[in-house]
DNA sequence: CCACAGCATGGTC
DNA sequence: CGACCATGCTGTG
């Protein structure tokens, strides 16, 4: 962040850098020939193209220019190679595979890319008006943020230098890095038009395409490279009309009495530093004045500065390049405006700290309490020109939950109300690109002010810290919508092989779809489940069918039977508590109480077999998710040589069907494991007493049906290692449901039995295991673990050979007493299960 | 014991 | 590797 960004070839000749770029366009072409840059083509140069690395362009024949700039060069020159994409909106083919359509495209969050067009109209539409006009930028610029050959940080910096609407802006890096920035052919249309041709030329990737105009912009760069502009990257001047080129507002001025002489270090501020005040925003501040805002600088507040120490650490440049300079400790009061006009008071100071000085702000907590800030929210600094004062002003970190930015509107400045705000790299939201930081600033900074002297964690782990509620949602809803994402239809994924280990690996992003649960049906089909979203119904569908993600029961063209809600389904309720994670089902029966009670004939799901358990084994553990970071890690799936229940199985999807009489490895493991592990229960039951447990548990089956799912609560800590990719189980859920109280033996609930009073604890982690079993608790520790493993299978037996006797309660001596459908966790049982006898095993045969 | 002021430490960039 | 800065620690009133 803090270090420049790579410069690019300053050569003017560096046709070489640009060559290896983009081979196929002008591979023979040297920057001394006359001839067009483009290799196939004998014109003679004479217009320029797009933006080479070298801050060149490519010069190009009239024919040439003329398709880049329709951007139909590459559709012309370029249509057999490589990397032609579809915008996922419009379906319009584009080539992502060089730098002359580097522009035409942006890499879609979800995945696949948009045109430009596409991207700037949904874009423009939904978030122009409250999105930090770097962000329009990116997509006006066509910025392609992901490009992996695109230095990024260079991009980043780029884009960071434009801005929308009439705000303007320093191009200031020209003079530092004499290359830098991204220039649009349209701001030679501009009335400034300040694109004089030399920062033209310094200035990074042309545009073919227009597209600033389109979203009404106006950017002005002032590359008075005398003039090494620092931030603030614009400034809005209300009642004044558009600079003219030369920032007559900044640089050079006498600040606070102090003369700018630190240009340069004022530019070499941390872009997070960068202010970046919408419209809004700067009307707020401004209100009705004619004076011109001058955007400083922000900061996101940190525990420290929200907390109750009335210490705001202010970035030393920022300090140094827009408070007045300080020569003493004590520093000076400084006098600060806020949006409603209020003054406030602060110390302005530093501490001497490493030969340095640690800048602060001083009794600044009246002020942020009156705003209602705290620990990820974000102050802003600007000034009023001409008078000189220094405002402050803030805009409140968006909410944490998708629920919650669904529904919230986030606060913008003091009032200033708009929506999805524009966090930037700071965005709790950008962060989820860049691998699990997700939200993590706007988490912190709803629990921070109370935590702030909890943690003796390190300081990663403190910056990074993320309330643990915070977290289990953030977990939570990760995984869920992991689960709902699909390998593209009809793709064939391509097999790379990583450390010894086979991977299948998309090129596509994957969609998402509706939730569903995978199995394989009586004749061994594999086939989904899914629920109807209006009567909740559960209907089967071919198991390689995508759904969108509503689904009802009139979508169900598979089964025309069953394509009306009025048809019961197939499922019993027992079938169900089976087949479906614990959560879906409490989802279902908070909402389908009474569609339960509309099924009056229910078929029975015949012969599942092993094939079920099996699947549900891979359901279970093969498909491990890394949220479950141990799972994912430390068993990769299909680990070679591995024996376990998912190794010794083809990859989920492959290999043959089983049937109740399959001979197959998998099977015959199971069958085995189970053998052993009912001749070991039944010895050891007439060894030992269980007539009290017997009994505990009967005297929980009583109740076990309806219970209203009030008690439960998610559990956290339990990563657990059978969750899915969803690539292949369209089962999304994680969550487990306790049904607190009513079997209150806390050495059971921390043993490797299930917290859902005798069900499987679908959590268990092999890692675990000595945790799990420990020497103090082996006699009656092991007798749940049998007892548990034995009950589930049992309840499996009877899952097996349902012959669609709906009666749930049936003979439940085992059964596990737990609040019935919603504490059932099957799709993971198999899994669970299997890894308990398999521990049980080995702890009775050593 | 608490709050505050100032310094020190250590992680991150 | 050094600068920055978030935050912990400690002394003092």
């Amino acid at each position: 962040m803090s270090s420049p960004p790579p410069p690019l070839p300053t050569s003017t000749t560096a046709t070489t850098a640009n060559n290896n770029y983009n081979a196929s366009c002008s591979s023979s072409s040297t920057v001394l020939s006359i001839k067009c840059f483009n290799s196939d083509c004998t014109d003679v140069k004479s217009r320029k193209g797009w933006r080479l690395r070298s801050g060149d362009f490519a010069e190009l024949c009239d024919r040439c220019a003329s398709a880049y700039e329709e951007g139909s060069f590459c559709e012309a020159f370029h249509s057999r190679a490589s990397g032609w994409r579809c915008c996922e909106s419009c379906g319009k083919r584009v080539h992502c595979g060089c730098i002359v359509s580097i522009q035409a495209f942006t890499l879609l969050d979800a995945g696949g890319i948009a045109c430009l067009a596409c991207a700037r109209k949904s874009f423009v539409l939904s978030e122009l008006q409250t999105r930090m006009p770097y962000e329009v930028d990116r997509l006006n610029t066509g910025e392609t943020f992901s490009a992996p050959s695109l230095e990024k940080r260079k991009v980043e910096d780029f884009s960071e230098k434009f801005i929308n609407g009439n705000l303007r802006i320093r191009l200031r890096d020209i003079v530092e890095n004499g290359n830098a920035g991204i220039i649009g052919e349209e701001q030679s249309q501009t009335p400034s038009s300040l694109m004089e041709d030399a920062s033209a030329q310094q200035f990074g990737i042309s545009i073919p395409y227009k597209s600033l105009s389109e979203s009404n912009s106006q950017i002005e760069g002032s590359v008075n490279a005398l003039q090494p502009a620092p931030p603030p990257p614009f400034t809005k001047h209300f009642h004044g009309s558009l600079h003219n080129g030369v920032d007559s507002s900044v640089d050079g001025h006498i600040r606070n009495g102090k003369p700018r002489t630190d240009a340069r270090g004022r530019s070499q501020l941390l872009p997070r530093y960068w202010p970046r005040f919408t419209d809004g925003e700067l009307h707020q501040i401004s209100g009705n004045s004619n004076s011109v805002i001058k955007p400083l600088f922000e900061k996101m507040l940190s525990a420290s500065d929200a907390g109750r120490i009335g210490r705001l650490v202010l970035p030393k440049k920022c300090a140094e390049a827009y408070f007045p300079p300080i020569s003493q400790p004590e520093g000076l009061p400084l006098r600060v405006q806020d949006s409603t006009g209020k003054e406030w008071i602060f110390q302005f100071r530093f501490w001497p700290n490493n030969n340095s000085r640690m800048y602060v702000l001083e009794g600044v907590t009246p002020c942020i309490q009156n705003m209602q800030l705290q620990a990820g929210d974000t102050v802003t600094f600007s000034r009023l020109e001409p008078e000189g004062k220094l405002v402050m002003g803030f805009r409140k970190a968006t909410s944490a939950t998708p629920s919650d930015q669904d529904n919230e509107t986030s606060q913008i400045g003091n009032g200033v109300s708009t929506k999805g705000d524009a966090e930037l790299d700071h965005s709790p939201w950008s962060k989820v690109d860049k691998s699990g930081y997700i939200a993590k600033e706007v988490l912190e900074g709803k629990s921070s002010i109370r935590k702030r002297k909890s943690s003796t964690l390190g300081s990663k782990s403190k910056r990074l810290r993320i309330e643990k509620e915070d977290m289990i949602e953030l977990k939570l809803t990760w995984e869920e919508a992991q689960g709902l994402l699909r390998p593209p239809p009809d793709h064939v994924p391509s097999i790379v092989a990583i450390e010894g280990f086979e991977f299948e690996e998309y090129e596509d992003a994957p969609v998402l779809g509706k939730p569903t649960i995978f199995a394989t049906d009586n004749v061994g089909q594999k086939v989904q489940w899914v629920q109807c979203e209006d009567c909740l119904k559960w209907r089967k569908l071919p198991a390689n069918t995508l759904l969108p993600s509503k689904w009802a029961c009139s979508s169900n063209t598979w089964d025309p039977e069953r394509s009306s809600c009025s048809v019961a389904q197939e499922l019993t309720a027992e079938q169900l508590e089976y087949l479906i994670p614990s959560c879906k089902l409490v989802v279902a029966s908070k909402r389908s109480k009474d569609a339960r009670k509309e099924i009056d004939r229910v078929e029975a799901l015949e012969g599942e077999g092993l094939d079920t358990l099996a699947n549900l084994a891979i359901l279970g553990e093969g498909e491990a998710f890394p949220a479950s970071s141990q799972a994912t890690t430390k068993h990769p799936r299909h680990r070679p040589g591995c024996s376990c229940i998912v190794c010794i199985q083809p990859p989920s999807g492959k290999g043959p069907k089983h049937k109740q009489t399959c001979t197959c490895t998998v099977c015959q493991t199971v069958k085995r494991r189970f053998k052993t592990l009912m001749m070991k229960r039944e010895k050891k039951q007439s060894e030992k007493e269980a007539e009290t447990k017997q009994s505990e548990k009967e005297a929980v089956t009583t109740r076990k049906k309806p219970q209203e799912p009030s008690a439960e609560k998610l559990l956290d800590d339990e990563p657990s290692p059978s969750s899915n990719t969803g690539s292949e189980s369209g089962s999304p859920n994680k969550k487990k449901t306790v049904s607190e109280g009513s079997d209150g033996d806390p050495k059971r609930m921390k043993s490797s039995t299930s917290p859902f009073k005798g069900q499987i604890d679908l959590n268990i982690q092999p890692e675990r295991e000595d945790e799990l079993s420990p020497g103090s608790d082996s006699g009656g520790g092991m007798m749940r673990m049998l007892q548990d493993a034995t009950e589930t299978y049992l309840r499996m037996q009877r899952f097996l050979s349902s012959d669609g006797d709906n009666n749930p309660s049936g003979n439940h001596m085992l059964s596990s007493g737990g609040t019935g459908e919603k504490n059932s966790v099957m799709p993971r049982c198999g899994a669970a299960a299997i890894k308990m006898l398999t521990r049980i095993i080995l702890q009775l045969f050593p």
